[in-house]
DNA sequence: TCATCATATAGATATTTATCTATATATATA
DNA sequence: TATATATATAGATAAATATCTATATGATGA
């Protein structure tokens, strides 16, 4: 559990890596119109993606010329779930 | 605004850091205690609870001999809100 | 078939990260 | 005052990270 949520919280724990995932959220779902949002070079976003899909929290597939871009939404909700579970365990200790 | 996002998420994403978070949110309050819960060594510890507080996840004070520790668990609701705003970006491009 | 476009791969590199051992510091207690 | 306890600091190190440039690949279209 601590590990694949430390998972998605390192994947997102990135400015330019946020900043994709956004875009990708909003619905950009090609490469090329993504590498305007962010300052760095195409083979670096390319690295950036390849992070967020080996977290899972994207998945890509290759369409004629482009790497087609899908944001997995329900991690969204799984790491929201977590951190309300984080809010229960408050002073249970105590 | 994504930059201090990704600066709360990086910080979390380790695990060892999200054991030593939860804990701390159970109500452990000294590093003493603490360092049962992970394999680490007592320096590594202190490095990682740093990290946490330099993020503002927690905050600690010297009371005697210890390291008094607390969450700032206000930071939560912040990632929470974060990522339920994330929620609503939903294809807002198309 | 040749040029173009989107993307990937290779290779280099500087920096950061996570970890350790050894030791220091500072407080509390016998 | 000497010892024990909690924590910090210093220094080393291996591995991971983020970035670049240069080049390759593979599909599309003129």
């Amino acid at each position: 559990m601590e590990e694949k949520m430390a998972t998605y919280f390192k994947a997102l724990g990135d400015k330019n890596r946020l900043i994709l995932f956004e875009q990708m959220l909003k619905g950009e779902t090609c490469g090329c119109t993504l590498i305007n949002k962010v300052e760095v070079t195409q083979p670096t976003m390319t690295y950036h993606l390849n992070i967020l899909e080996e977290a899972s929290l994207i998945s890509s597939r290759k369409e004629g010329i482009w790497r087609k871009l899908d944001v997995n939404d329900k991690i969204i909700d799984d790491m929201i779930n977590y951190l309300n579970s984080l809010k229960k365990l408050k002073g249970t200790d105590k």
